[in-house]
RNA sequence: GCCGAAGUGGUGGAAUUGGUAGACACGCUAGACUUAGGAUCUAGUACCGCGAGGUGUGGAGGUUCAAGUCCUCUCUUCGGUACCA
């Protein structure tokens, strides 16, 4: 007899010591096996696990252990994403170090994921900081340098000033920092770019070959791109030998373009209005423009304004002298930094020849209205329509034009059809000091030089002291910023202090979980090819575009580089949901966690002050704003199994989980019920003879007792049920119901009850009176005691499936379970349940009966039963017939093994 | 503005190709067993109605014998993106 109550505390720390003693995890390349990586997205070690890393592995920790049981060969590996800001604002704050900070974080997370008996292979396990790893990113920065495949230039970069570094555009959220949320300025730096643009079309082309991403994602991941196809035209300038290249989408308009407008930055700029009567004027708005925080004012759109340069260009199509302008729509990033305005087809440009009175000139004629009055619109028209004011393509359908102008154009050199990409090459200098260093040497003469591969890692000096204000304390440290230039020994040399973006850590860490300790190279190239690419990535959908792009462009890195066969890192993708909880403001402390909120009835206050709080909305779970639930006390009061439970029955992974632990009451009570029918079956299938009666695993027609094919057929079904969700669409959620069904049903049998044996020996004679089959497999022995065999084998046949199919789940539980009835651990090696065919269905079924489509009555009847059967069956029915009345059937609709509607 | 997803009981959520709406849980109600129960078990629980019956998947239309599911329009919420020429 076991303890009437599972125990999560002894149970769990038993199996977690087991797993580790016997190396159950560790995975090695077997090419006789067939392998299954499944990956989770690496945590930033921040200081404790939240609910969002608890839903993320754990969902990843199922699908890891079902894979196993499976028969793959599974790598699940865990490792810290440990390069970063937050490490720095911490330092600072707690006057401690990055790296004691970082160490000592990883340190306690680990702690906390081991408690949740993930089956990790932790002997892979990485940290990004350290030398170890970032030596290969260096190494690789070093071979793309010399392909040319990162190159230095002076841009603007958006700099946060209370972050003191620049940031991607990709981390500009809404014109806010996205870490601190401060409004993001524009500074002039030098700064290393990676060339993602040159793959620009290939990520794009492959987004329609990710057949395992979600939809969602991969759009997100096109629209990111923005591939726009369009025509290059040059506008010649009035006395002038230079050229304004301009580019446009939207060709069949050229002959309506009035003005030109040119970006701020725009060289042009500068240089056209030099010695005009525009030029102070010019300059002052430029200046004004650059010192406009991007966003300062927020979420409005600037009012569209401009200065006239004093400069002229021709339009190479109507000859029209046009006005350049330079204005703060236009910008330099996208495209050629220069617009060929056309007012009366784009609105923008017709808002800003509005406000300067310039021409508006119709070149698209609807087809099917009024014609258009360049004077007298009160908007641009962007629709399609034929052409007008536009020589000797006048009367053409607009999307022809567009090809026939730009043929044209590139007949007389003036224009070529061309793509452009919203996407920008990556920019990955950090003014920051907790990176890998970019390793690199500056010298007076050589220029450039990069660090000699015997020499690297240029490892991170981790004793420097951090400067208060926040920023780097490399360009200071003499002993690392002062060094000989390799190429010519010049003393006066001195390191590249910026450090990398740390997504460039992330973009290659799941490849180094192949082969973590290689120390001869980035990784072992055996290794790579037996486990990548990734089969299986879950992590959450914040990181649709920039890590997951990252890495599709690293991935092709290296592929360019000859080092892998293969260009897409991560074959199936799951984007889990958030893990949200409302917000809670008090008028005293701002943001308030949850537990110093008081509730009574309708009425929140705080427990600190005790005055009203105001219940905000639902919003991801995040520090700042204290909507956060720690997972400890869950863990603490339940365990590891039943918050795992909890997790995954709350919700399907991809949707947002609005957090409310009232449901883990009913988890806890599942895995007690579950414990205690465990208990009973196997007390049930002892008893009596004195040697235990083995699982019952024949067909479904042998079996006699209507009780035991009940149960039978059920546990096929849960069987099939739970394979198929997990398999088809990790719907775990819809899975634990299907044995929570089954489990019911055990219940339901009277299986559990004190004096099962008797009441089921009675059942079963019962069933013998009536039931003749019985004999046919008696063979001598004595029909009751062969019934009562017979149940008890199905009973144990369904409580060993019922712990395999819930062991990916609940591991612990199960293990212990498992040992229990008699098993030689591990579970995690057993095969994952098969189901008959043959033992799904029962020789009756159900049909419900509707009139004119309304459920009226319902009757069972044999599988076998024809049409016509079934349909007199219906029309005889007494409810039925109340409900047709005097009305004449005018139809009789038979649905095979479904239904009958009869139509009155 | 544009793109995408989602709206189902008091709550979380289920529902193959259109075919019993509300599985499974939480909560609640009643009962049983207990010295006790925040344990366990049994029964009930979409709404209106005593009942027969009627009404119900954000709203309005439509297709169909039959619509949560398909079509059209519309509202709300949440994500992404935004002067992209």
């Amino acid at each position: 007899m076991m303890d009437d109550r599972y125990s999560p505390d002894q149970v769990e720390s038993k199996w977690q010591q087991y797993w580790q003693e016997n190396h159950i995890f560790k995975v090695s390349e077997d090419m006789s096996r067939e392998k299954y990586y499944l990956l989770e997205m690496f945590p930033y070690p921040s200081g404790k696990i939240h609910m969002g890393h608890v839903r993320n592995y754990t969902i990843g920790d199922v699908v890891a252990r079902y894979k196993r049981m499976n028969g793959y060969n599974v790598l699940h590996p865990m490792g810290w994403d440990a390069f970063g800001m937050p490490a720095e604002n911490a330092a600072i704050d707690n006057k401690t170090h990055p790296a004691a900070w970082t160490y000592e974080n990883i340190a306690t997370m680990r702690r906390q994921l081991k408690k949740m008996g993930f089956s990790y292979d932790w002997d892979r396990e990485i940290a990004t900081c350290r030398p170890e790893y970032y030596r290969w990113e260096q190494w690789l920065f070093v071979k793309m340098l010399e392909k040319d495949m990162v190159y230095r230039k002076e841009s603007y970069v958006n700099w946060c000033e209370h972050c003191q570094t620049v940031l991607a555009n990709e981390q500009v959220e809404a014109d806010l920092c996205w870490r601190c949320g401060d409004p993001v300025l524009q500074k002039k730096l030098f700064q290393w770019f990676f060339r993602i643009t040159d793959h620009a079309e290939d990520l794009l082309l492959y987004c329609d070959k990710l057949p395992g991403w979600p939809d969602k994602v991969t759009v997100m991941q096109k629209n990111w791109i923005g591939k726009s196809i369009g025509s290059e035209i040059s506008f010649d300038v009035e006395g002038r030998e230079e050229k304004i290249t301009v580019f446009t989408t939207r060709p069949d308009t050229l002959f309506g373009s009035t003005f030109m407008c040119l970006a701020p930055e725009h060289p042009m700029v500068e240089s056209l209005s030099k010695g005009t009567e525009q030029e102070a004027e010019v300059a002052a708005f430029v200046e004004k423009i650059s010192r406009q925080e991007r966003s300062s004012s927020g979420i409005e759109k600037y009012e569209k304004e401009g200065v006239f340069t004093g400069a002229f260009c021709i339009n190479p199509a109507s000859g029209r002298r046009m006005p350049v302008y330079t204005a703060n729509f236009a910008l330099m990033e996208y495209g050629t930094g220069a617009v060929m305005s056309v007012p009366a087809h784009d609105q923008r440009d017709f808002d800003f020849a509005r406000k300067y009175g310039l021409d508006v000139v119709v070149v698209i004629q609807p087809r099917e209205s009024l014609p258009l009055d360049g004077a007298a619109m009160t908007e641009a028209y962007t629709g399609p329509g034929n052409l007008v004011n536009s020589g000797r393509y006048d009367g053409m359908d607009n999307k022809s034009a567009m090809d026939e102008i730009t043929m044209w154009l590139e007949g007389t050199g003036a224009g070529k059809k061309t793509v452009s990409f919203r996407l920008r090459d990556w920019g990955i200098s950090r003014q920051r000091y907790w990176g890998s260093p970019i390793p690199v040497i500056h010298c007076p003469s050589c220029g450039v030089v990069p660090v000699p591969e015997n020499e690297l890692p240029v490892k991170l000096p981790e004793d420097a002291d951090l400067l208060e204000n926040g920023g780097s304390p490399l360009p200071s440290l003499d002993y690392f910023k002062k060094t000989t230039c390799p190429a010519c020994g010049c003393t006066d040399a001195h390191r590249d202090t910026d450090t990398m973006d740390t997504f460039v850590e992330s973009s290659w860490y799941f490849i180094r979980y192949c082969s973590p300790h290689c120390n001869t190279a980035m990784f072992d190239k055996d290794a790579v090819n037996y486990w990548m690419p990734v089969d299986q990535y879950i992590g959450g959908v914040e990181h649709a575009i920039l890590h997951l792009l990252y890495s599709r462009y690293f991935m092709r890195v290296l592929n360019t580089l000859g080092l892998i066969d293969f260009k897409e890192p991560f074959t199936n993708l799951l984007t889990q949901g958030m893990v949200c909880k409302e917000t809670m403001t008090c008028s005293e402390h701002g943001y308030i966690f949850p537990e110093d909120a008081k509730i009574e009835d309708d009425k929140v206050t705080c427990k600190k002050c005790g005055s009203d709080v105001t219940v905000g909305r639902v919003i991801k779970m995040s520090k700042s704003k204290k909507n956060v639930i720690d997972p400890n006390d869950l863990l603490a009061r339940y365990g590891a199994d039943i918050t795992r439970l909890f997790c995954l029955f709350a919700a399907p992974p991809e949707r947002d989980l609005e957090w409310n632990d009232d449901g883990v009451e009913g988890c806890y009570r599942f895995i007690n019920r579950v414990w205690r029918l465990a208990d009973s079956c196997m007390e049930l299938v002892k008893s009596g003879s004195g040697k235990e009666i083995a699982p019952y695993t024949g067909t479904l027609s042998d079996l006699c007792d209507e009780n035991a094919k009940k149960l039978y057929i059920k546990a096929h079904q849960t069987i099939k049920k739970v394979t198929e969700d997990i398999e088809n669409s990790f719907h775990f959620n819809t899975a634990i119901s299907a044995v929570m069904e089954l489990v019911n049903a055990m219940y339901a049998s009277g299986l559990t009850s004190e004096n099962a044996t008797e009441s089921l020996s009675s059942a079963s004679t019962l069933n013998d009176s009536k039931d003749g089959k019985n004999s046919k497999n008696a063979s001598g022995t004595d029909l009751k005691a062969a019934d009562m065999d017979e149940i008890k084998a199905v009973a144990h046949f369904c409580i060993k499936n019922i712990v395999l199919l819930l062991s990916p789940i609940v591991p612990h539980f199960a293990e212990e379970l498992w040992e229990k009835m008699g098993n030689t651990p591990s579970i995690v090696n057993q095969k994952w349940p098969s189901y008959r065919e043959d033992a799904l269905v029962s020789d009756e079924m159900l049909i419900v009966v509707q009139v004119n489509g309304k459920l009226r009555s319902k009757f069972s009847i044999d599988v076998n039963s024809n049409e016509d059967t079934i349909r007199e069956k219906a029309l005889a029915d007494e409810t039925v017939q109340k409900h047709i009345g005097d009305k004449s059937v005018r139809k009789v609709i038979v649905v095979k093994n479904k239904l009958v509607n009869i139509v009155v």
